[in-house]
DNA sequence: GAGGATAACTGGTCAGACCGGTCTGACATC
DNA sequence: GATGTCAGACCGGTCTGACCAGTTATCCTC
Protein backbone atom coordinates (compact mmCIF):
# COMPACT_ATOMS: atom_id res chain seq x y z
CA UNK A 1 0.00 0.00 0.00
CA UNK A 2 1.55 3.23 -1.53
CA UNK A 3 0.60 6.91 -0.37
CA UNK A 4 -0.37 6.69 -3.49
CA UNK A 5 -2.97 4.03 -3.16
CA UNK A 6 -4.55 5.35 0.04
CA UNK A 7 -4.89 8.46 -1.43
CA UNK A 8 -6.79 7.46 -3.97
CA UNK A 9 -8.94 5.16 -2.34
CA UNK A 10 -9.79 7.75 0.12
CA UNK A 11 -10.69 10.11 -2.46
CA UNK A 12 -13.02 7.39 -4.64
CA UNK A 13 -14.43 6.71 -1.16
CA UNK A 14 -15.13 9.74 0.25
CA UNK A 15 -14.65 12.44 -2.34
CA UNK A 16 -16.34 11.35 -5.22
CA UNK A 17 -19.77 13.02 -6.30
CA UNK A 18 -21.62 9.91 -5.79
CA UNK A 19 -19.51 9.00 -2.67
CA UNK A 20 -21.90 8.39 0.68
CA UNK A 21 -22.53 12.20 1.29
CA UNK A 22 -21.75 11.91 5.07
CA UNK A 23 -18.95 14.46 6.09
CA UNK A 24 -17.18 12.72 8.13
CA UNK A 25 -14.60 9.93 7.51
CA UNK A 26 -13.28 6.88 10.09
CA UNK A 27 -10.66 7.77 12.81
CA UNK A 28 -7.33 7.97 12.17
CA UNK A 29 -6.62 4.75 13.86
CA UNK A 30 -9.52 2.95 12.44
CA UNK A 31 -8.46 4.24 9.03
CA UNK A 32 -5.09 2.93 9.40
CA UNK A 33 -6.39 -0.49 10.63
CA UNK A 34 -8.77 -0.86 7.76
CA UNK A 35 -5.34 -0.09 5.51
CA UNK A 36 -2.93 -2.21 7.25
CA UNK A 37 -0.85 0.77 7.86
CA UNK A 38 0.28 2.46 11.40
CA UNK A 39 -1.42 5.58 12.19
CA UNK A 40 1.23 7.63 11.05
CA UNK A 41 1.64 6.62 7.74
CA UNK A 42 -2.63 7.86 7.65
CA UNK A 43 -1.65 10.41 8.96
CA UNK A 44 0.88 11.41 6.09
CA UNK A 45 -1.87 10.86 3.85
CA UNK A 46 -4.82 12.43 5.41
CA UNK A 47 -2.01 15.85 6.24
CA UNK A 48 -1.95 15.85 2.22
CA UNK A 49 -5.61 15.66 1.83
CA UNK A 50 -5.65 18.40 4.10
CA UNK A 51 -3.20 20.79 2.63
CA UNK A 52 -5.26 20.75 -0.28
CA UNK A 53 -8.27 21.75 1.50
CA UNK A 54 -10.49 18.57 0.66
CA UNK A 55 -10.39 17.53 4.33
CA UNK A 56 -10.47 19.93 7.61
CA UNK A 57 -9.86 18.19 10.70
CA UNK A 58 -10.87 19.17 13.85
CA UNK A 59 -9.06 17.98 16.96
CA UNK A 60 -11.19 15.88 19.56
CA UNK A 61 -14.34 15.17 17.44
CA UNK A 62 -12.63 13.84 13.85
CA UNK A 63 -11.47 14.39 10.00
CA UNK A 64 -14.35 15.91 7.90
CA UNK A 65 -15.18 16.35 4.00
CA UNK A 66 -14.76 19.96 2.93
CA UNK A 67 -17.10 20.78 -0.19
CA UNK A 68 -14.66 22.28 -2.58
CA UNK A 69 -15.46 25.62 -4.37
CA UNK A 70 -14.72 25.80 -7.63
CA UNK A 71 -12.90 29.32 -6.66
CA UNK A 72 -10.95 27.27 -4.21
CA UNK A 73 -8.36 25.69 -6.97
CA UNK A 74 -6.36 28.40 -6.91
CA UNK A 75 -4.30 26.97 -3.60
CA UNK A 76 -1.94 24.70 -5.62
CA UNK A 77 -1.24 27.36 -8.32
CA UNK A 78 0.68 29.93 -6.64
CA UNK A 79 3.99 27.62 -6.67
CA UNK A 80 3.57 27.12 -10.27
CA UNK A 81 3.06 30.85 -10.99
CA UNK A 82 6.01 31.45 -8.66
CA UNK A 83 8.19 29.41 -10.66
CA UNK A 84 7.33 31.02 -14.20
CA UNK A 85 7.32 34.91 -14.67
CA UNK A 86 3.85 35.99 -15.08
CA UNK A 87 3.43 39.58 -15.83
CA UNK A 88 0.24 42.12 -15.70
CA UNK A 89 0.12 42.18 -19.43
CA UNK A 90 -0.01 38.12 -19.78
CA UNK A 91 -2.55 38.03 -17.35
CA UNK A 92 -4.70 40.62 -18.72
CA UNK A 93 -4.34 39.09 -22.07
CA UNK A 94 -5.97 36.14 -20.09
CA UNK A 95 -8.63 37.94 -18.14
CA UNK A 96 -9.94 39.47 -21.66
CA UNK A 97 -10.38 35.85 -23.19
CA UNK A 98 -12.01 34.92 -20.44
CA UNK A 99 -14.18 38.20 -18.53
CA UNK A 100 -15.85 38.53 -21.66
CA UNK A 101 -17.04 35.38 -21.92
CA UNK A 102 -18.26 35.34 -18.42
CA UNK A 103 -20.16 38.51 -18.78
CA UNK A 104 -21.64 37.81 -21.63
CA UNK A 105 -22.94 34.74 -20.30
CA UNK A 106 -23.86 35.83 -16.89
CA UNK A 107 -25.81 38.73 -18.68
CA UNK A 108 -27.68 35.69 -19.97
CA UNK A 109 -28.24 33.11 -17.11
CA UNK A 110 -27.69 34.94 -13.95
CA UNK A 111 -30.34 34.09 -11.65
CA UNK A 112 -32.52 36.77 -10.00
CA UNK A 113 -30.69 36.22 -6.58
CA UNK A 114 -27.24 36.13 -8.29
CA UNK A 115 -27.63 39.34 -9.69
CA UNK A 116 -29.05 40.96 -6.00
CA UNK A 117 -25.10 39.92 -4.53
CA UNK A 118 -23.52 41.25 -7.74
CA UNK A 119 -25.30 44.68 -6.78
CA UNK A 120 -24.40 44.58 -2.97
CA UNK A 121 -21.03 43.63 -3.91
CA UNK A 122 -20.92 47.08 -6.05
CA UNK A 123 -22.39 48.96 -3.23
CA UNK A 124 -19.70 47.44 -0.64
CA UNK A 125 -16.94 48.78 -3.85
CA UNK A 126 -18.17 51.52 -3.98
CA UNK A 127 -18.34 52.20 0.05
CA UNK A 128 -15.14 51.01 0.17
CA UNK A 129 -11.96 53.66 0.62
CA UNK A 130 -9.14 52.03 1.81
CA UNK A 131 -6.99 49.66 -0.92
CA UNK A 132 -7.69 46.46 0.56
CA UNK A 133 -11.40 46.45 1.19
CA UNK A 134 -11.82 47.81 -2.28
CA UNK A 135 -9.75 44.89 -3.90
CA UNK A 136 -11.58 42.57 -1.86
CA UNK A 137 -14.90 44.12 -3.47
CA UNK A 138 -13.70 44.19 -6.49
CA UNK A 139 -12.15 40.56 -6.65
CA UNK A 140 -15.51 39.56 -5.49
CA UNK A 141 -17.36 40.96 -7.90
CA UNK A 142 -15.76 39.40 -10.72
CA UNK A 143 -15.69 35.98 -9.27
CA UNK A 144 -19.57 36.25 -8.76
CA UNK A 145 -19.74 37.42 -12.33
CA UNK A 146 -18.17 33.86 -13.41
CA UNK A 147 -20.36 32.01 -10.80
CA UNK A 148 -23.43 33.76 -12.97
CA UNK A 149 -22.66 32.32 -16.35
CA UNK A 150 -23.16 29.07 -14.66
CA UNK A 151 -20.73 27.12 -15.80
CA UNK A 152 -18.46 25.42 -13.36
CA UNK A 153 -15.58 25.23 -15.49
CA UNK A 154 -15.69 28.90 -16.70
CA UNK A 155 -15.73 29.08 -12.87
CA UNK A 156 -12.69 27.23 -11.80
CA UNK A 157 -10.88 28.78 -14.63
CA UNK A 158 -11.37 32.20 -13.41
CA UNK A 159 -10.59 30.17 -9.82
CA UNK A 160 -7.29 29.64 -10.95
CA UNK A 161 -6.26 33.25 -11.55
CA UNK A 162 -8.29 34.78 -8.94
CA UNK A 163 -5.01 35.28 -6.66
CA UNK A 164 -3.25 36.89 -9.48
CA UNK A 165 -5.76 39.04 -10.12
CA UNK A 166 -6.31 40.22 -6.51
CA UNK A 167 -2.52 41.03 -6.67
CA UNK A 168 -3.21 43.28 -9.96
CA UNK A 169 -5.88 44.47 -8.37
CA UNK A 170 -4.03 46.03 -5.41
CA UNK A 171 -1.81 47.35 -7.93
CA UNK A 172 -4.28 48.94 -9.85
CA UNK A 173 -6.54 50.27 -6.95
CA UNK A 174 -3.94 51.92 -5.37
CA UNK A 175 -4.27 54.26 -8.10
CA UNK A 176 -6.52 57.29 -7.51
CA UNK A 177 -8.05 57.82 -10.86
CA UNK A 178 -8.17 54.31 -11.97
CA UNK A 179 -10.65 53.93 -9.27
CA UNK A 180 -12.48 57.03 -10.61
CA UNK A 181 -12.82 55.70 -14.09
CA UNK A 182 -12.87 51.87 -13.24
CA UNK A 183 -15.96 51.86 -10.67
CA UNK A 184 -18.47 53.11 -13.10
CA UNK A 185 -16.86 50.65 -15.52
CA UNK A 186 -18.64 48.08 -13.41
CA UNK A 187 -22.29 49.71 -12.74
CA UNK A 188 -22.16 49.60 -16.71
CA UNK A 189 -21.32 45.95 -16.66
CA UNK A 190 -23.89 45.19 -13.51
CA UNK A 191 -26.74 47.01 -15.69
CA UNK A 192 -26.03 45.19 -19.06
CA UNK A 193 -26.37 41.98 -17.12
CA UNK A 194 -29.16 43.38 -15.04
CA UNK A 195 -30.79 44.12 -18.40
CA UNK A 196 -30.03 40.65 -19.94
CA UNK A 197 -27.76 42.53 -22.38
CA UNK A 198 -25.17 39.77 -23.33
CA UNK A 199 -23.52 42.22 -25.95
CA UNK A 200 -23.25 44.71 -23.47
CA UNK A 201 -21.58 43.46 -20.96
CA UNK A 202 -19.15 41.95 -23.45
CA UNK A 203 -18.47 46.05 -24.75
CA UNK A 204 -18.89 46.94 -21.00
CA UNK A 205 -16.23 44.39 -19.22
CA UNK A 206 -14.21 45.21 -22.76
CA UNK A 207 -13.67 48.84 -21.58
CA UNK A 208 -13.27 47.85 -18.03
CA UNK A 209 -10.00 46.12 -18.80
CA UNK A 210 -9.20 48.87 -20.80
CA UNK A 211 -9.24 50.78 -18.54
CA UNK A 212 -7.33 48.69 -16.13
CA UNK A 213 -4.83 47.69 -18.74
CA UNK A 214 -3.65 51.76 -18.87
CA UNK A 215 -2.90 51.85 -15.57
CA UNK A 216 0.25 50.36 -15.78
CA UNK A 217 3.60 51.65 -17.04
CA UNK A 218 6.75 50.05 -17.84
CA UNK A 219 5.75 47.98 -14.96
CA UNK A 220 3.17 45.95 -17.37
CA UNK A 221 5.89 43.74 -18.59
CA UNK A 222 7.46 43.22 -14.86
CA UNK A 223 7.00 39.98 -13.20
CA UNK A 224 4.04 40.15 -10.56
CA UNK A 225 5.43 37.59 -8.43
CA UNK A 226 5.77 38.81 -4.96
CA UNK A 227 4.23 42.19 -5.08
CA UNK A 228 0.62 41.56 -3.96
CA UNK A 229 1.83 39.22 -1.27
CA UNK A 230 3.99 41.50 0.38
CA UNK A 231 1.62 44.22 0.48
CA UNK A 232 -0.76 41.79 2.28
CA UNK A 233 1.86 40.94 4.48
CA UNK A 234 2.29 44.73 4.91
CA UNK A 235 -1.40 45.30 5.48
CA UNK A 236 -2.85 42.30 7.28
CA UNK A 237 0.09 41.05 9.07
CA UNK A 238 2.18 37.95 8.39
CA UNK A 239 -0.25 35.36 9.07
CA UNK A 240 -2.35 35.76 6.30
CA UNK A 241 -1.71 34.46 2.78
CA UNK A 242 -3.03 35.98 -0.39
CA UNK A 243 -5.27 32.75 -0.89
CA UNK A 244 -6.99 33.45 2.12
CA UNK A 245 -7.74 36.72 1.79
CA UNK A 246 -9.09 35.83 -1.83
CA UNK A 247 -10.48 32.88 -0.22
CA UNK A 248 -11.71 34.67 2.56
CA UNK A 249 -13.54 37.83 0.33
CA UNK A 250 -15.11 35.27 -2.49
CA UNK A 251 -17.29 33.29 0.67
CA UNK A 252 -18.24 36.63 2.18
CA UNK A 253 -20.01 37.68 -0.99
CA UNK A 254 -21.76 34.98 -1.79
CA UNK A 255 -25.54 34.50 -0.57
CA UNK A 256 -26.01 31.12 1.55
CA UNK A 257 -28.18 30.06 -1.24
CA UNK A 258 -25.47 30.66 -3.91
CA UNK A 259 -22.74 29.12 -1.77
CA UNK A 260 -24.99 25.57 -1.87
CA UNK A 261 -24.32 23.19 0.77
CA UNK A 262 -20.78 24.19 2.57
CA UNK A 263 -19.86 21.67 5.40
CA UNK A 264 -18.44 24.14 7.53
CA UNK A 265 -21.61 23.12 9.83
CA UNK A 266 -19.75 19.27 10.73
CA UNK B 1 4.75 26.55 14.79
CA UNK B 2 1.40 25.40 13.35
CA UNK B 3 1.84 23.38 10.03
CA UNK B 4 0.60 25.92 7.59
CA UNK B 5 3.49 28.22 9.26
CA UNK B 6 5.78 25.04 8.21
CA UNK B 7 4.23 25.04 4.76
CA UNK B 8 4.58 28.91 4.32
CA UNK B 9 7.61 28.85 5.29
CA UNK B 10 9.68 26.04 3.06
CA UNK B 11 7.55 27.48 -0.13
CA UNK B 12 8.86 31.02 0.56
CA UNK B 13 12.56 29.43 1.56
CA UNK B 14 12.81 26.99 -1.29
CA UNK B 15 9.75 27.03 -3.95
CA UNK B 16 9.78 31.15 -4.76
CA UNK B 17 11.12 32.20 -7.71
CA UNK B 18 13.99 34.29 -6.04
CA UNK B 19 15.06 31.35 -4.11
CA UNK B 20 18.26 30.09 -3.98
CA UNK B 21 18.27 27.36 -7.19
CA UNK B 22 19.51 24.50 -5.31
CA UNK B 23 17.04 21.68 -6.33
CA UNK B 24 17.64 19.53 -2.74
CA UNK B 25 16.34 20.28 0.67
CA UNK B 26 17.66 19.98 4.08
CA UNK B 27 16.96 16.29 5.50
CA UNK B 28 13.68 15.63 7.18
CA UNK B 29 15.98 15.60 10.27
CA UNK B 30 17.45 19.25 9.73
CA UNK B 31 14.49 20.13 8.91
CA UNK B 32 12.59 18.93 12.34
CA UNK B 33 15.34 20.48 14.22
CA UNK B 34 15.45 23.73 12.60
CA UNK B 35 11.69 24.02 13.27
CA UNK B 36 12.27 22.97 16.35
CA UNK B 37 9.54 20.01 15.93
CA UNK B 38 9.72 16.35 16.02
CA UNK B 39 10.47 14.36 12.22
CA UNK B 40 6.64 12.83 12.11
CA UNK B 41 5.07 16.85 12.15
CA UNK B 42 7.63 17.53 9.57
CA UNK B 43 7.06 14.36 7.56
CA UNK B 44 3.35 15.62 7.74
CA UNK B 45 4.24 18.65 5.84
CA UNK B 46 6.95 17.22 3.67
CA UNK B 47 4.04 14.58 2.54
CA UNK B 48 1.63 17.22 1.83
CA UNK B 49 3.78 19.38 -0.27
CA UNK B 50 4.54 16.09 -2.04
CA UNK B 51 1.53 15.07 -2.87
CA UNK B 52 0.78 18.69 -3.93
CA UNK B 53 3.60 17.98 -6.36
CA UNK B 54 5.95 20.64 -5.62
CA UNK B 55 8.37 18.61 -4.13
CA UNK B 56 9.57 14.68 -4.73
CA UNK B 57 11.34 12.78 -2.50
CA UNK B 58 14.23 9.94 -2.50
CA UNK B 59 14.74 7.33 -0.48
CA UNK B 60 18.44 7.21 0.31
CA UNK B 61 19.05 10.35 -1.62
CA UNK B 62 16.80 13.12 0.34
CA UNK B 63 14.18 15.49 -0.58
CA UNK B 64 13.97 17.92 -4.29
CA UNK B 65 12.36 20.19 -5.25
CA UNK B 66 10.03 19.77 -8.80
CA UNK B 67 9.77 22.61 -11.32
CA UNK B 68 5.89 23.23 -11.61
CA UNK B 69 4.69 22.21 -15.25
CA UNK B 70 1.78 24.92 -15.59
CA UNK B 71 -0.06 21.75 -17.36
CA UNK B 72 0.44 19.87 -14.07
CA UNK B 73 -1.59 22.46 -12.21
CA UNK B 74 -4.91 20.11 -12.84
CA UNK B 75 -3.32 18.24 -10.30
CA UNK B 76 -5.83 19.35 -6.98
CA UNK B 77 -8.82 20.03 -9.79
CA UNK B 78 -9.93 16.72 -9.98
CA UNK B 79 -11.81 16.84 -6.33
CA UNK B 80 -13.59 19.58 -7.30
CA UNK B 81 -14.66 18.69 -10.64
CA UNK B 82 -16.07 15.49 -8.84
CA UNK B 83 -18.25 17.40 -6.26
CA UNK B 84 -20.15 19.78 -9.51
CA UNK B 85 -21.17 18.04 -12.24
CA UNK B 86 -19.81 19.15 -15.60
CA UNK B 87 -21.16 18.19 -18.50
CA UNK B 88 -19.96 17.80 -22.05
CA UNK B 89 -21.52 20.84 -23.03
CA UNK B 90 -20.18 23.10 -20.36
CA UNK B 91 -16.54 21.75 -21.15
CA UNK B 92 -16.82 22.31 -24.91
CA UNK B 93 -18.23 25.85 -24.18
CA UNK B 94 -15.07 26.68 -21.83
CA UNK B 95 -12.88 25.32 -24.58
CA UNK B 96 -14.17 27.24 -27.17
CA UNK B 97 -13.68 30.24 -25.20
CA UNK B 98 -10.09 29.32 -24.36
CA UNK B 99 -8.84 27.91 -27.70
CA UNK B 100 -10.00 29.98 -29.81
CA UNK B 101 -7.56 32.68 -28.56
CA UNK B 102 -4.73 30.19 -28.01
CA UNK B 103 -4.87 28.50 -31.98
CA UNK B 104 -4.87 32.44 -32.43
CA UNK B 105 -1.84 33.60 -30.32
CA UNK B 106 -0.36 30.34 -31.31
CA UNK B 107 -0.28 31.53 -34.96
CA UNK B 108 1.56 34.78 -33.94
CA UNK B 109 4.08 33.81 -31.25
CA UNK B 110 4.80 29.85 -31.96
CA UNK B 111 8.58 29.45 -32.55
CA UNK B 112 10.22 27.32 -35.26
CA UNK B 113 10.91 24.50 -32.49
CA UNK B 114 7.72 24.53 -31.20
CA UNK B 115 5.65 24.04 -34.47
CA UNK B 116 7.78 21.51 -35.47
CA UNK B 117 6.88 19.37 -31.73
CA UNK B 118 3.44 20.30 -32.81
CA UNK B 119 3.71 18.70 -36.63
CA UNK B 120 5.32 16.01 -35.02
CA UNK B 121 2.30 15.61 -32.24
CA UNK B 122 0.46 15.04 -35.41
CA UNK B 123 2.01 12.36 -37.63
CA UNK B 124 2.12 10.49 -34.10
CA UNK B 125 -2.02 11.20 -33.94
CA UNK B 126 -2.62 10.10 -37.63
CA UNK B 127 -0.25 6.79 -37.02
CA UNK B 128 -2.32 5.65 -33.51
CA UNK B 129 -5.19 3.36 -34.22
CA UNK B 130 -5.66 2.44 -30.76
CA UNK B 131 -7.90 4.89 -28.22
CA UNK B 132 -5.71 5.88 -25.60
CA UNK B 133 -2.97 6.57 -27.50
CA UNK B 134 -4.83 8.54 -29.98
CA UNK B 135 -6.44 10.63 -26.93
CA UNK B 136 -2.70 10.79 -25.69
CA UNK B 137 -1.80 12.63 -28.61
CA UNK B 138 -4.78 14.68 -29.25
CA UNK B 139 -4.42 16.33 -25.63
CA UNK B 140 -0.37 16.88 -26.47
CA UNK B 141 -1.55 18.89 -29.54
CA UNK B 142 -4.13 21.06 -27.76
CA UNK B 143 -1.73 21.78 -25.05
CA UNK B 144 1.28 22.46 -27.08
CA UNK B 145 -0.78 25.10 -28.91
CA UNK B 146 -1.13 26.34 -25.20
CA UNK B 147 2.15 26.77 -24.86
CA UNK B 148 2.81 27.99 -28.12
CA UNK B 149 0.78 30.85 -27.42
CA UNK B 150 3.74 32.15 -25.03
CA UNK B 151 1.15 32.84 -22.12
CA UNK B 152 1.36 31.18 -18.95
CA UNK B 153 -1.47 32.11 -17.68
CA UNK B 154 -3.68 30.41 -20.41
CA UNK B 155 -1.18 27.83 -20.46
CA UNK B 156 -2.35 27.03 -17.03
CA UNK B 157 -5.77 27.50 -17.52
CA UNK B 158 -5.54 25.04 -20.01
CA UNK B 159 -3.85 22.44 -17.86
CA UNK B 160 -6.58 23.19 -15.76
CA UNK B 161 -8.95 21.32 -17.69
CA UNK B 162 -6.59 19.39 -19.55
CA UNK B 163 -7.81 16.14 -17.39
CA UNK B 164 -11.30 16.89 -18.36
CA UNK B 165 -10.64 17.25 -21.94
CA UNK B 166 -8.59 14.00 -22.08
CA UNK B 167 -11.76 12.30 -20.86
CA UNK B 168 -13.74 13.96 -23.28
CA UNK B 169 -11.43 13.14 -26.26
CA UNK B 170 -11.51 9.08 -24.98
CA UNK B 171 -15.11 9.63 -25.63
CA UNK B 172 -15.52 11.59 -28.74
CA UNK B 173 -12.28 9.31 -30.50
CA UNK B 174 -14.19 6.42 -29.98
CA UNK B 175 -16.53 7.38 -32.65
CA UNK B 176 -14.94 6.89 -36.00
CA UNK B 177 -16.65 9.18 -37.91
CA UNK B 178 -15.52 11.90 -35.52
CA UNK B 179 -11.97 10.97 -36.20
CA UNK B 180 -12.25 11.32 -39.59
CA UNK B 181 -14.03 14.73 -39.59
CA UNK B 182 -11.74 15.61 -36.51
CA UNK B 183 -8.19 14.60 -37.94
CA UNK B 184 -8.00 17.00 -41.12
CA UNK B 185 -9.40 20.34 -38.84
CA UNK B 186 -5.84 19.36 -36.69
CA UNK B 187 -4.16 19.62 -39.77
CA UNK B 188 -5.81 22.77 -40.70
CA UNK B 189 -4.66 24.28 -37.24
CA UNK B 190 -1.51 23.81 -37.86
CA UNK B 191 -1.25 24.87 -41.46
CA UNK B 192 -2.70 28.28 -40.09
CA UNK B 193 -0.74 28.55 -37.06
CA UNK B 194 2.77 27.59 -39.47
CA UNK B 195 1.35 30.15 -41.86
CA UNK B 196 0.97 32.50 -39.17
CA UNK B 197 -2.03 32.97 -39.81
CA UNK B 198 -4.11 34.07 -36.95
CA UNK B 199 -7.46 34.54 -37.90
CA UNK B 200 -7.21 31.29 -40.28
CA UNK B 201 -5.92 29.02 -36.82
CA UNK B 202 -9.17 30.70 -34.81
CA UNK B 203 -11.41 29.71 -37.52
CA UNK B 204 -9.79 26.29 -38.03
CA UNK B 205 -10.01 25.48 -34.27
CA UNK B 206 -14.06 26.67 -34.47
CA UNK B 207 -14.68 24.36 -36.60
CA UNK B 208 -12.54 21.58 -34.78
CA UNK B 209 -14.60 22.15 -31.74
CA UNK B 210 -17.79 22.25 -33.22
CA UNK B 211 -17.15 18.25 -35.08
CA UNK B 212 -16.15 17.00 -31.54
CA UNK B 213 -19.63 18.46 -30.78
CA UNK B 214 -21.63 16.97 -33.10
CA UNK B 215 -20.25 13.35 -31.71
CA UNK B 216 -22.89 13.78 -28.80
CA UNK B 217 -26.07 13.06 -28.64
CA UNK B 218 -28.22 13.17 -25.51
CA UNK B 219 -25.37 12.67 -22.86
CA UNK B 220 -23.64 16.27 -23.82
CA UNK B 221 -25.72 17.02 -20.52
CA UNK B 222 -24.86 13.38 -18.69
CA UNK B 223 -22.34 14.47 -16.48
CA UNK B 224 -18.27 13.97 -17.63
CA UNK B 225 -17.58 12.43 -13.88
CA UNK B 226 -16.01 8.96 -13.73
CA UNK B 227 -16.27 7.61 -17.13
CA UNK B 228 -12.97 8.54 -18.30
CA UNK B 229 -10.99 6.72 -15.64
CA UNK B 230 -12.78 4.06 -15.70
CA UNK B 231 -12.15 4.10 -19.34
CA UNK B 232 -8.45 4.45 -18.14
CA UNK B 233 -8.53 1.60 -15.43
CA UNK B 234 -9.87 -0.67 -17.77
CA UNK B 235 -7.29 -0.39 -20.60
CA UNK B 236 -4.05 0.64 -18.44
CA UNK B 237 -5.04 -1.36 -15.58
CA UNK B 238 -6.13 0.56 -12.16
CA UNK B 239 -2.81 1.67 -11.10
CA UNK B 240 -2.75 4.55 -13.51
CA UNK B 241 -4.74 7.68 -12.46
CA UNK B 242 -6.14 10.17 -15.39
CA UNK B 243 -3.83 12.85 -14.30
CA UNK B 244 -0.78 10.31 -14.66
CA UNK B 245 -1.67 9.53 -17.69
CA UNK B 246 -2.61 13.25 -19.22
CA UNK B 247 0.86 14.56 -17.73
CA UNK B 248 3.22 11.76 -18.89
CA UNK B 249 1.47 12.23 -22.55
CA UNK B 250 2.36 15.94 -22.33
CA UNK B 251 5.81 15.46 -21.56
CA UNK B 252 6.49 12.59 -24.18
CA UNK B 253 5.76 15.33 -26.82
CA UNK B 254 7.69 18.17 -25.39
CA UNK B 255 11.16 18.75 -27.09
CA UNK B 256 13.55 19.19 -24.60
CA UNK B 257 14.50 22.59 -25.04
CA UNK B 258 10.63 23.56 -24.77
CA UNK B 259 9.96 21.62 -21.54
CA UNK B 260 12.52 24.00 -20.10
CA UNK B 261 15.09 22.90 -16.94
CA UNK B 262 12.96 19.98 -15.33
CA UNK B 263 14.61 18.62 -12.26
CA UNK B 264 14.22 15.10 -12.76
CA UNK B 265 17.81 14.93 -12.91
CA UNK B 266 18.57 16.00 -9.48
C1' DG C 1 -36.17 12.58 34.67
C1' DA C 2 -32.27 15.90 35.12
C1' DG C 3 -27.55 16.72 36.12
C1' DG C 4 -23.04 15.78 36.57
C1' DA C 5 -19.01 12.73 36.79
C1' DT C 6 -16.64 9.33 34.14
C1' DA C 7 -14.92 6.60 30.49
C1' DA C 8 -14.21 6.14 25.80
C1' DC C 9 -13.44 8.32 21.97
C1' DT C 10 -11.02 12.03 18.67
C1' DG C 11 -6.85 14.26 16.61
C1' DG C 12 -1.90 16.36 17.93
C1' DT C 13 2.59 15.37 19.05
C1' DC C 14 6.52 13.13 20.27
C1' DA C 15 10.64 9.83 21.23
C1' DG C 16 12.91 6.16 19.70
C1' DA C 17 13.81 2.47 16.94
C1' DC C 18 14.80 -0.40 12.72
C1' DC C 19 15.14 -1.03 7.69
C1' DG C 20 17.12 -0.51 3.09
C1' DG C 21 19.10 2.58 -0.21
C1' DT C 22 22.90 6.01 -1.19
C1' DC C 23 26.92 8.52 -0.77
C1' DT C 24 31.71 9.55 0.69
C1' DG C 25 36.11 8.93 2.17
C1' DA C 26 39.67 6.12 3.87
C1' DC C 27 42.13 2.26 3.01
C1' DA C 28 44.04 -1.42 0.31
C1' DT C 29 45.30 -2.92 -4.07
C1' DC C 30 47.33 -2.72 -8.58
C1' DG D 1 50.04 7.46 -8.53
C1' DA D 2 45.63 5.62 -10.15
C1' DT D 3 42.11 2.46 -9.15
C1' DG D 4 38.96 -0.25 -6.68
C1' DT D 5 36.69 -1.68 -2.55
C1' DC D 6 34.22 -1.31 1.67
C1' DA D 7 32.74 0.64 6.14
C1' DG D 8 30.32 4.16 8.20
C1' DA D 9 27.46 8.16 7.99
C1' DC D 10 23.43 9.86 6.13
C1' DC D 11 18.99 9.64 3.72
C1' DG D 12 13.93 8.68 3.58
C1' DG D 13 10.20 4.86 4.92
C1' DT D 14 7.91 2.81 8.46
C1' DC D 15 6.52 1.31 12.79
C1' DT D 16 5.46 0.89 17.94
C1' DG D 17 3.89 2.89 21.80
C1' DA D 18 3.01 6.52 24.50
C1' DC D 19 0.96 10.93 26.43
C1' DC D 20 -1.87 15.14 25.93
C1' DA D 21 -6.03 18.00 25.25
C1' DG D 22 -10.20 18.38 23.58
C1' DT D 23 -15.11 16.09 22.65
C1' DT D 24 -18.82 12.90 23.17
C1' DA D 25 -21.56 9.34 25.07
C1' DT D 26 -22.68 6.80 28.86
C1' DC D 27 -24.05 5.78 33.18
C1' DC D 28 -24.73 6.66 37.83
C1' DT D 29 -26.49 9.57 41.23
C1' DC D 30 -29.71 12.67 43.11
Amino acid sequence: MTQREMTESLIQRFLSPDAPGLAKLPSERTLAAEYGVSRPFAREVLAGLGQQGFIKTVPGRGTFIRKMEMSDSARGMRVAYGQHAVTPRMLMEARLTLELQTASLAAERATREMITSLGSTLDTFDAAFELVPRARSDIAFHSLLAKAAQNPVLEMMFGSISSLTFGLMLRSLGDETTRALGAPMHRKIFAAVEARDPEGAREAMAQHLHVADSTFGADIDEPLNLVAAETIKRILGPSYSLEEVVSDALHEFQTPSIQGFIHEDY
